[in-house]
DNA sequence: ATTTTCGAGATTTTT
DNA sequence: TCTCGAAAAT
């Protein structure tokens, strides 16, 4: 077919062996920039063009929504059809199959995909009805939760919560005692009262329907006839199982990854399953891509030293397959106000000098509390940004609500009643909404209901209880005969919510809320009679505002981990000092490892121009600040500095780096506690060491409350006795 | 007595 | 954006 030779001649033989390689377990090592997405891509389009493979047979998963869309949008242009089959994340693809198999495991046929700040919520409310006098939970303390109630979420629990109804479930939260049965029990009640699903809940319900039933599994393996999979470096636990249980019947496996960008292992990703794929699925094949299209050869040279300094490791260097270009820039500021006017007028210059477009340049960073400083030095400048983050950190509150106004209509559900019952202002304040709380947990009944049987009631005699109840009530007896955005738009003007919004001048959120209303409108083109809202609040679930595409001529800004497997002509790096990057509370080499192949990832995603600039000053503890030890990692000879920095120190920096990993060392050994040490857990309580997790940096655990062998416990939070 | 408003501070990373 | 505390507003 001629198109395809033309689409096949744009690639090396190691590309192309990738992409013709149809039968079988195939793994390929890629390095960065080597252009892995584009293999993945065009092996999509030969096996629906050369090899007649429907498109509806082939799984890809990428690692976000964005890739996605990219992925599809190379697809549709190389296969010239519509449809692009299942390529999704995998937690995306599991919404498609709990969609249409949820009934198998009587689970609601919609339901809600929760995300950290909803967890927290519940958690929250958990601990308000039990009394736990953690009234003060920070949201640190929360996130500790979430680690805690991951180690409950064993198979045999799920029985309990697939099969129990919920008045049952309710009964066991009710009268669990011990701290983990009311957190564990408590978590599940909440979640089935408003149908909602953790990331990890996706995954474990599906396996959990393929555990049930055979007749589905079979649909699903008969199904994807292909599958391959994208950054599998950083696959974890649950998304390997799927894996392993969706590609057992037609075994056509193709897995992608690089070791060097291994950056998730703190979310439970394992590089094993990439290292011992070979072992672990037999006849194997392992294609390795070590060409760099991306990025210059000068950049590629500091990049090569810095990964290198990594000890755990498989020797690779990326080859350039570009010509040289100018070395990485290097600038050292005397404090972050500096630093960020730095990058401002830089930026200011390759777009007035250089011609470069703002959309070309994207500043990269560690941590999100690193914006505040560019921010204020863009805003000055006027230069025009957005912040893309993969987690709706800031700035997606009013999609929510909206949402969560549409969830009130058909559900009812608390989760929701909490986010909007008060919004716009009802004088529904704390003290009602705490009373509504308790009324509710002693009758056992949603708090909606609590509101309406007590919206008589004396203390509800100023608020606008009423009018919300018949607000709710009445779009609930209608919602079913109008269409979505109509009935969105509706709600929210009836509500007030829009002329509040208005009133506090916030247009950005009013035009955020416009343009849900419109993909709620091409929602429901594409699905013609049947959008229905209860598909849509499904759809909408995975969204991030990471997947808008980009309009206007605007810098970006992300975090390191949000740039994975994106590439940009300009790339800044800021904030490059030891403390921030790498991060202050490191205390393994392990951990300073994966900070340096998060450095990698940094520095590689950068095809034209790399920055790197760095902020003197303080620590929070009155320290000095040191530039960050990935700088001297990558070389100085591949660097420039425009500005030398300033005397000695440079010298400086590298004692203190010696000094800081002897501290690692040290630390190392004296966390060896011996097996058979009785310990006290601030949570789980008395127990004894049975082993150590290398892997994870922990020790195993038998605590004394719980009965399984088996209990992961973390580092700090141990007592010795 | 309770809610609302306002300003300041936050210091990993997120499907 | 969320959470705090103090002060203003009903």
């Amino acid at each position: 077919m001629e198109i395809m030779e033309t689409l096949l001649g744009t690639l090396n033989p190691a590309q192309l062996e990738a992409v013709t390689a149809t039968e079988g377990y195939i793994r390929v090592i890629a390095g960065a920039g080597s252009g892995k997405t584009r293999a993945l891509s065009h092996r999509f389009a030969y096996l629906v063009n050369e090899v007649g493979i429907l498109p509806g047979n082939i799984l890809c998963v990428t690692f976000t929504n964005k890739a996605s869309q990219e992925m599809r949008q190379r697809i549709h242009a190389l296969t010239g059809d519509n449809d692009t089959g299942y390529i999704n994340t995998f937690h995306g693809f599991c919404v498609s199959i709990l969609q249409e198999d949820s009934y198998a495991v009587e689970y609601p046929k919609s339901f809600l995909v929760l995300d950290n700040a909803d967890i927290d919520t519940m958690l929250k409310v958990i601990y308000e009805e039990r009394g736990l006098g953690l009234r003060d939970m920070t949201f640190a303390k929360a996130r500790d939760m979430i680690e805690i109630q991951k180690l409950f979420k064993k198979p045999e629990y799920y029985l309990d919560m697939l099969t129990l109804p919920l008045e049952e479930l309710k009964q066991k939260y009710q009268k669990a005692e011990t701290l983990e049965d009311i957190i564990f029990y408590g978590y599940l009640y909440q979640e089935r009262k408003c149908f909602g699903l953790d990331y990890n809940d996706l995954i474990k319900v599906t396996l959990f329907i393929f555990s049930r039933s055979e007749e589905i599994r079979l649909k699903w393996q008969k199904r994807l006839e292909y599958i391959m999979i994208d950054e599998f470096q950083d696959i974890d636990g649950l998304q390997y199982e799927l894996m392993c249980v969706l590609s057992a019947y037609h075994k056509n496996l193709f897995v992608v990854g690089d070791p060097d960008q291994t950056i998730y292992t703190w979310r439970g990703a394992n590089i094993r399953y990439l290292l011992d794929f070979g072992e672990n699925f037999p006849g194997c094949r392992t294609i390795m891509m070590m060409l760099n299209y991306r990025s210059t050869a000068t950049i590629l040279r500091a990049v090569n030293s810095l990964i290198d300094k990594n000890q755990e490791r498989i020797r690779k260097s990326l080859i350039p397959a570009r010509e040289e270009g100018e070395k990485p820039v290097c600038h050292f500021a005397s404090n972050a106000e500096k630093e960020a006017a730095w990058i401002a007028q830089e930026v200011m210059r390759l777009k007035e000098k250089e011609g470069i477009p703002l959309k070309s340049i994207t500043i990269l960073y560690r941590a999100h509390y690193v914006t505040r400083s560019l921010e204020e030095a863009f805003i000055k400048e006027k230069i025009p940004y957005a912040i893309y983050s993969g987690t709706p950190f800031f700035g997606r509150k009013e999609i929510k609500d909206a949402l969560a106004y549409l969830r009130m209509i058909v559900y009812r559900d608390d989760l929701s009643f909490l986010r909007i019952a008060n919004e716009p202002k009802r004088n529904l304040g704390e003290q009602r909404i705490r009373y509504l709380q308790e009324y509710a947990a002693t009758k056992g009944c949603s708090l909606f209901e609590a509101l309406k049987e007590n919206q008589k009631e004396e203390l509800f005699a100023r608020t606008k209880a009423v009018e919300f109840i018949s607000l709710i009530e009445g779009y609930a007896e209608k919602y079913e005969t109008v269409p979505v955005s109509d009935l969105i738009g509706e709600i929210l003007s009836v509500s007030g919510y829009e002329n509040d919004l208005r009133i506090q001048g916030s247009q950005e959120r009013l035009d955020n809320l416009a343009e849900l209303k419109q993909s709620i409108r091409d929602y429901e083109l594409s699905c013609g009679e049947e959008g229905t809202l209860e598909q849509y609040v499904r759809h909408i679930a995975l969204f991030t505002n990471m997947d808008t595409p980009e309009k206007e001529d605007r810098l970006k800004l992300m975090t390191v981990h949000s740039a994975k497997g994106l590439e940009f002509p300009v790339v800044f790096l800021c904030g490059m000092n030891e403390g921030i990057f790498p991060s202050r509370k490191i205390r393994s080499i392990q951990a300073m490892e994966e900070e340096r192949r998060l450095a990698f990832v940094a520095m590689t995603r950068a095809r034209d121009h790399l920055y790197m600039t760095e902020a003197d000053g303080r620590n929070f503890d009155g320290s000095d600040r040191y530039p960050s030890r990935f700088i001297l990692d990558a070389g100085e000879e591949n660097l420039s500095f425009p500005l030398p920095p300033r005397e000695g120190l440079i010298q400086k920096t590298k004692e203190y780096v010696d000094s800081m990993n002897r501290h690692i060392l040290k630390d190392e050994n004296r966390i060896l506690l011996p097996e058979g040490q009785r310990i006290r857990h601030k949570i789980f309580g008395e127990g004894t060491i049975t082993g150590i997790d290398q892997e994870r940096e922990a020790y195993r655990i038998h605590f004394d409350r719980l009965d399984s062998e088996r209990n992961i416990a973390f580092r700090i939070a141990l007592e010795v006795l």
